[in-house]
RNA sequence: GUGGGUGUGGCGAAGUGGUCAACGCACCGGAUUGUGACUCCGGCAUUCGUGGGUUCAAGUCCCAUCACUCACCCCA
């Protein structure tokens, strides 16, 4: 029985990691102009952290982590989402200790167990942020429009800004009442989940896709009526520096972020029509995870994007890039001697930084030219018995279809003077 | 966890009960025994995911099983 890749993973193939240093490079070249430095955190964390960061009501703890019980019996998880590891480590390191602002970003696998599915996977990578320090509104801007500038970057249209405020424990409580209330005699026409919701996470019933719940919420209360004294204007705030720098958005009082650690602002990018994994983008404020993981409590903003989901999008769109190195010489040697002095001189060549190949095969002569033809060679460097004889190695131009015959010295000694 | 779709050579893909399982791409060999496009000629699946069953006869029908895929839940 071969052996095949776990379900939900994938294998990227020389053919696609071009995109993938494409998609990488921008994202670590705009992170540096926005401020932001890199930060890599182990792949793995105590469940714990999770438990307590992402939240135990969430569907990521309750159903979707990886975890095992190493050797030495603890707990472990390889991470699901990146905010949590970023928080430890930004307390565990004291990196709050100039007292300023921290700007960080990080790029690589999440695990999640779930059914994959188009855009979903079980291992996939994000990127995200996370700007730890400050609850001032310009913060929330800031961050959205990175995001935003991001994906502007990659050249994908069609991307809508949708943003909510969830309040914060104060206002947060007394709307998930009032949304309970409400819906207390529409009982009858909330699906079997939303039910449960009622219970559970009421704000999520808000963006159930059921026609009778999606009915039934029609007049539901709305989170904006009920944010408080703090959050009211922050969140006004908040829509206000995004206005100005023409920022275009949309208020979605729905948007309900599955995650438990958010406060206030929260905010997704959705392809509109792209299948059922249209966020590509999501993130929020979280005033209460830093203390809810350390004994300080430090506000924080960050957001996070599924970079397969940008590069299938990317795909679609006919965006994607691939940049492939073009092969400079390709170097035939017949018969063993010629072929010993081909394995020289393609590694001086290579030490002269050119991309040079020689044949591994040991076929006929004209199956290796047809071979250098494929692979689109710039130079092929022929040398046969006769070449031997007189010192000499034929350099064919592919593209022109012209070749010439150059003393060998006279070719080595040219390459090593270019060093 | 729930539901739908698919499974034929390296890849794409015909074939819905009855001769040797089309075709295209790729690959290999030859025409051109040291020269790459193109063209021409030839080669390339004792076998149709796997196991069982129905039948004189199954890639084609039935059952089971596995794999892949899409969707729901939820999310990136």
């Amino acid at each position: 029985m071969e052996i095949k890749k776990p379900k939900g993973t994938n294998d990227i193939l020389p053919e696609e990691v071009g995109k993938w240093h494409y998609l990488e490079n921008l994202l670590r070249e705009k992170s540096e102009t926005y401020g932001y430095k890199e930060i890599r955190t182990p792949m793995f964390e105590h469940t714990e952290l999770f438990v307590r960061g992402v939240g135990d009501t969430t569907d990521i703890v309750g159903k979707e982590m990886y975890t095992f019980m190493d050797k030495g019996d603890r707990s472990i998880t390889l991470r699901p989402e990146g905010t949590a590891s970023v928080c430890r480590a930004f307390l565990e390191n004291k990196m709050y200790g100039d007292g300023s602002i921290k700007k960080l970003y990080y790029m690589g696998p999440m695990f999640r167990y779930e059914r994959p599915q188009k855009g979903r996977y079980k291992q996939f990578n994000q990127y995200g942020v996370e700007f730890l320090g400050s609850k001032e509104p310009v913060t929330d801007a800031d961050v959205i429009k990175f995001a935003v500038s991001l994906l502007d970057e990659t050249g994908l249209k069609d991307l809508e800004l949708h943003i909510n405020s969830v309040g914060c424990p104060k206002c947060k409580p007394v709307y998930r009442e009032a949304l309970v209330e409400y819906f207390q005699d529409k009982k009858d026409q909330l699906c079997s989940s939303c039910l449960e919701r009622l219970e559970k996470n009421p704000l999520r019933i808000l963006d159930c896709k059921n026609e009778s719940c999606k009915e039934a919420s029609k007049d539901a209360p709305v989170m904006s009526d009920y944010l408080c004294e703090e959050c009211d204007p922050h969140y006004k705030e908040v829509k206000e520096y995004l206005s100005a720098s023409n920022v275009s958005f949309i208020e979605n009082p729905r948007l309900v972020r599955g995650l438990d650690y958010y406060t206030n602002t929260a905010f997704e990018i959705i392809a509109k029509d792209f299948a059922a994994q249209g966020t590509v983008c999501g993130g929020g404020r979280y005033n209460g995870l830093v203390g809810s993981i350390g004994d300080r409590d430090v506000p924080g903003i960050g957001f996070a994007m599924g970079m397969e989901r940008i590069l299938l999008l990317m795909e679609e769109k006919n965006l994607s890039v691939d940049s492939e190195r073009t092969l400079d010489y390709y170097i035939i040697g017949m018969g063993s001697e010629a072929e010993k002095l081909s394995f020289k001189l393609v590694n001086l060549l290579r030490e002269n930084s050119y991309y040079a190949e020689i044949d591994y095969q040991s076929k006929s002569f004209k199956n290796r030219i047809k071979y250098a033809d494929k692979l689109k060679a710039k130079y092929v460097i022929i040398i046969g018995e006769n070449e031997l004889e007189k010192n000499t190695v034929i350099i064919k131009d592919m593209e022109a279809g012209i070749q010439e015959e150059q003393d060998l010295t006279i070719f080595m000694n040219n390459l090593k003077g270019e060093q």
